[in-house]
DNA sequence: CTGTTAGCGCGTTCAT
DNA sequence: ATGAACGCGCTAACAG
């Protein structure tokens, strides 16, 4: 490995000019600039970023943690964030917990080890409570993302879950469906109990039966097995017409499903969610959505971090972002005649 | 920042003894052993990472490069390869270039200063040569994602683009399309020049006629600006009944451009893609694709670079593996009368 | 404008 | 079984 010592060396000069002309520290004649440049140029020189951040206390490393990469609510979000940390000219690694607390310990792990600037955490749960807190202690600065997690205090930028879980019962309604059901993630999840309480509140609202049977609380990350789904399914009360999803991949895990036993969407039953299918939604649009501006999660999160980071206590109390969501309405839900 | 010397001081031992007790190396009695871990969670000991680095010379981390964070293909193959990484010890840490240089090179920069232990790279294009170069220049093990570049010899993990042009060109014969335009990313990516070259001796196998103004290139990654399509759109040869797409982010391009001016798919135009939209696809099967391993890709790779780093030269020859693909038809495509 | 010294946190080598 | 000295590559502080 070439050292500023080998530069150094070759160039004539002593090690801390080098590191004066890589830093574009202190005054230096533009002779031996040049002089140094060009040794370095010719060994290949490329600074050990290790040596560096153990001297100066700091990486300029910023983290993205996401629950699922193959999502694109958070591969959305991820291309906001890496916008905004770009034009603030920091650099930003991701990763991805999977919903799984113990892959979201080892990454808390890795940035704690890494001693990264700054991390943007979309949280698996509230039993992400000892992560944050980790992070905390060791003065890591962090801003939560779509999930807030009881005992936690910080900025963070959300959705409104509730609303949004009010505007879908309210469509559904007014699509003529008496009788809806829920499937969600799991409880531990903020985003999954708004969700829940908007649905109940909704429900009651408009005067609609609730039913226990009708809800299922799994998981918002896809899964290879749809049993579980499967015999919810089977339990619902008969007179169910529609059911909302909590996310975009159960909505469609449960058409799946359907499918599967020949029951088709939106003709023998209705569905609609939260969140898009990014792209190709648009090309073939079925699924009837909360749509949330992902991208702003992401980019406006991004923000608040280096605010953060740049002024720490300065930059003043905890800021809460809530953003608007919107009802997109698709072919996935049917209208129902008084019958229905 | 808790160090080691701070363990040691409240321990009443050396520092030396506690860098043992992390790393389980050298022999130690139990009794010390269990102060010093004591102390060590009373204290909320983190090792310094960029310390540890520093002498070993390694960091244990490896990164995936992938050229578009919001394309399913690219999130499903980066599962592949954390699952590979995870099920060997590693840790591993994603970058999106964005099909930008530019923002290769920044990553490739950050990834040589953070000295990676090794990298997955899908690369952006031909020109990502010197940034393969500078890798290996500097001993960082590396393994090439879906794309060649020439002059590059490495481990690399790759579909048959030309099969699959072929195949694609042959299923839109078969259904009566006898004028096929081909929309493509830029032929810088060894992807685009193969399925150009797939679609090309196909045309001439079915006796099919190729026309300059029905082949366009541009680029794979999705873009704001859709005048570039409709510009191309507008150009095609009024025979052409079908277009075949070089990704799914240009199909649904195309898709949109058409039915912003009111053509419908498949009435007006029949589509074809390379590349699933992971699982929305299932649910509203409308994309006819070459389906291609995307998880593979990331896993097997993840393999090959775990590999050669753990060998070195003893891996042997440069691996190369080629996945086959497979066409899966759905309703983007419209069989024609003898008429068409 | 440039060089010397010291130390960031840790692990290897050699003593004890 | 444990400790002291040294160095990994770099920069802040001070000297000249």
């Amino acid at each position: 490995m070439v050292t500023i010592y080998d530069i150094a060396k070759k160039a004539n000069v002593s090690a801390m000019t080098v590191s004066r002309v890589i830093n574009n520290t202190g005054r230096i004649s533009e002779k031996t600039r040049a002089k140094v440049k060009r040794v370095m140029d010719e060994l290949g020189y490329v600074p050990n970023q290790m040596a560096r951040s153990l001297v100066l206390q700091q990486t300029h490393l910023l983290f993205l943690l996401i629950t699922d990469i193959t999502n694109p609510f958070y591969t959305t979000l991820a291309r906001g964030a890496e916008d905004a940390a770009q034009k603030h000219g920091f650099r930003l690694l991701f990763g991805n917990s999977d919903e799984k607390l113990a892959k979201e310990r080892d990454y808390i792990d890795t940035i704690l080890k890494t001693r990264a600037d700054g991390v943007l955490v979309a949280p698996a749960g509230d039993a992400s409570l000892p992560h944050l807190e980790a992070l905390r202690k060791h003065g890591v600065p962090f801003v939560l993302l779509d999930r807030e997690v009881p005992g936690v205090d910080s900025d963070i930028v959300l959705g409104d879950s509730k609303e949004g879980a009010h505007r879908l019962v309210k469509h559904l309604a007014d699509m003529g469906h008496r009788h809806i059901a829920l499937i969600n993630g799991s409880l531990t999840a903020s985003t999954a109990r708004y969700r829940l309480e908007g649905y109940r509140e909704a429900l009651k609202l408009y005067d609609l039966e609730y039913a226990e049977e009708n809800v299922l609380e799994t998981s918002f990350e896809p899964r290879n097995d749809l049993t579980e789904i499967e015999h919810w399914l089977d339990r619902l009360r008969p007179e169910v017409t529609a059911i909302i999803a909590g996310n975009n991949v159960l909505a469609v895990e449960v058409i799946r499903t359907l499918s599967a036993r020949g029951r088709r969407v939106p003709d023998d039953m209705s569905i609609a969610c939260f969140d898009e299918w990014a792209a190709y939604a648009e090309i073939d649009p079925f699924l009837t959505v909360i749509s949330q501006q992902a991208y702003q999660f992401g980019y406006l999160g991004m923000q608040l971090l280096i605010d953060r980071i740049r002024d720490g206590e300065a930059a003043g109390p905890w800021k809460k972002i809530v953003l608007p969501s919107q009802l997109i309405v698709r072919r996935s839900v049917r209208r129902l005649g008084a019958e229905g």
